[in-house]
RNA sequence: CGGGGCGUAGCGUAGCCCGGUUAUCGCGCCUGCUUUGGGAGCAGGAGGUCGCAGGUUCGAAUCCUGCCGCCCCGACCA
């Protein structure tokens, strides 16, 4: 267990900030709740990208691009989604600079205002529906199942890296269907491909559930999500899908003939994930001695670093490193090979902890004699001496083993830190005291959701899908409830 | 917008209360030699509008006023 990052979620910063992003460069606040992504940082975001895109692309799904500018009036066309986004929105309102008549530098020219103020998009779904229009008018023209990576901006009064800047990049998918429930079963379809790669690749176990109607995206009848638990005890929703009804169709005017002849709205999903997950996987799986990346997601899955003594002694190992490297490549694993002079071993070493790398193997003189290598899980921290013979099944099989075993590890601490509770005071101590996940019984209503956020600071994360029916009185009024929910503290 | 804190080299800081030589220390950076199996050692070196502007004073990083910026807490957060 990560001493450091129980106490204070600040302390994760120290690996963001080091490692993979940097934030801030700017004077201008306008640019410093956003994040500068090093390329370390970025080659884990493209792994992601790669990999959602082939699970995207295997159900059916293609990629598009929309503009980045929306234009205000389409904002105001679906009344709770303006409600959701307009607190936080950036608007472009002039087209064109000029120099200042005193001379005093660059000022806005007063003269270009745009007629119609332009809306750097916080999400996708009007300017999407307002093509969709145009793209469909038969039951021959659907589903239209598109999905778009872009970056978003959303001016959040309190930013944190990773979690909540100000930009950032994701994946949102908009799709359209004829009916209700075809578009019901797609969101529930892409929050089990979100599932899948949370788990699977990242390692990062989550619950999958649905929103109550306060954390609803704004515009949906219903919100499908997957919520996962931080080494502090805080929970992350990773990733939503929602099915949003015909509300967009609606707004936007898109109707389609159906097979019998008939006009009717058409049924929609939207579902996205982010940059946050890379927030979700440095909280998940950090140590005290930086981050800790699963092989799936690693930018290299094995680092080799040489130990030697002058330049003779470095082009002999090097010969035997790029050796193994060439085997190891030919498994299809991803190495690294870091000759460089300017550092010495023991930095290296704790370079690359501080970056992740799964594996790490050292040759040095003694090996070169002995047919060997030393190899380090970043995992468990243990080494050990093993013989170059045979070491691209090994090297495979351990990468193999780490995946499963950050996986296991992150598994029983989200197992240990559930919680069920049945009365008020065990909610409250557990919720002030342990963290975690809180399971409860809940009347269902709205005010009590909100009472008990305001009373605790926590709130619903979800109710889980796989709940079972269980009578029970809700933890705060103790009225009849039927399942239990999820509280948390969240991010 | 309310409450609190801070601004000194690329980064982190001491000095400020109680004004007084050439602004402290660590990391990092550069050069040389020795080193290399867990963040090397020694020697030398470079790097500063002390956030900005004004005031008090013989003299301001230090005191006063104004401004700017940042961080934390709260309001906000599909």
């Amino acid at each position: 267990m990560a001493k450091n990052l129980t106490k204070r979620s600040e302390d994760y910063s120290k690996w963001y900030n080091e490692l993979v992003v940097q934030a801030d460069l700017a004077e201008n606040s306008a640019v410093r709740g956003s994040m500068v992504i090093k390329p370390y940082g970025y080659a884990i975001w493209e792994k992601m990208q790669a990999q959602l895109d082939k699970m995207f692309k295997a159900t059916g799904h293609e990629n598009a691009y929309f503009p980045l500018f929306i234009p205000k009036s389409y904002f105001s066309k679906e009344a709770s989604h303006v409600d959701g986004f307009a607190k936080e929105c950036a608007v472009v309102t002039h087209y064109r600079l000029k120099n200042a008549d005193d001379g005093s530098g660059v000022v806005v020219d007063e003269n270009a205002r745009l007629e119609e103020e332009l809306i750097v998009r916080p999400t996708s779904e009007t300017i999407i529906w307002d093509t969709y229009k145009k793209w469909i008018q038969s039951y021959r023209d659907l589903p239209i199942l598109v999905n778009q990576w872009a970056n978003v901006v959303r001016w959040e009064m309190r930013t944190r890296l990773f979690l909540r800047t100000a930009e950032f990049l994701w994946q949102e998918g908009h799709t359209a269907h004829a009916t209700e429930q075809e578009a019901i079963e797609e969101a529930r379809q892409m929050l089990d491909v979100y599932t899948e790669f949370a788990e699977g690749f990242m390692a990062i176990p989550v619950v999958k559930g649905y929103k109550t109607e306060s954390e609803r995206f704004a515009g949906a009848l219903d919100t499908y999500c997957i919520e996962a638990l931080m080494q502090d005890g805080k929970a992350l929703q990773a990733g939503t899908s929602h099915f949003l009804g015909q509300n967009f169709a609606r707004a936007f005017d898109v109707k389609y003939t159906s097979k019998e002849g008939k006009e009717e709205y058409v049924w929609a999903t939207s579902w996205g994930v982010s940059t946050r997950l890379m927030g979700a996987l440095i909280m998940t799986h950090s140590d005290d001695n930086g981050l800790v990346l699963p092989p799936n997601l690693a930018p290299f899955q094995v680092v080799i670093v040489p130990i030697y003594r002058g330049e003779e002694q470095l082009s002999e190992i090097s010969v035997k490193a790029n050796e193994i490297k060439k085997v190891l490549e030919e498994q299809g694993i991803s190495v690294k090979y870091d000759k460089r002079d300017t550092h010495k071993p023991g930095w290296k070493f704790n370079e690359y902890e501080l970056k992740g790398v799964p594996l790490r193997i050292a040759i040095g003189p003694r090996d070169l004699d002995n047919g060997t290598v030393e190899l380090a899980r970043r995992d468990t921290l243990t080494k050990e001496i093993t013989g170059i013979e045979g070491l691209a099944g090994k090297v495979q099989q351990l990468l193999s083993e780490i995946q499963a075993n950050l996986y296991k590890k992150a598994l029983s601490f989200t197992e240990e830190n559930t919680h069920k509770v049945d009365d008020w005071e065990a909610f409250t101590d557990t919720i002030e005291n342990k963290g975690g996940f809180v399971s409860a019984h809940w009347d269902g209503t709205s005010e009590t959701e909100e009472k008990i956020k305001e009373l605790t600071k926590a709130t619903i994360r979800c109710i889980p899908m796989d709940a079972e029916e269980e009578q029970g009185s809700c933890v705060f009024s103790g009225k009849p409830s039927s399942r239990r929910v999820l509280f948390a503290k969240a991010y």
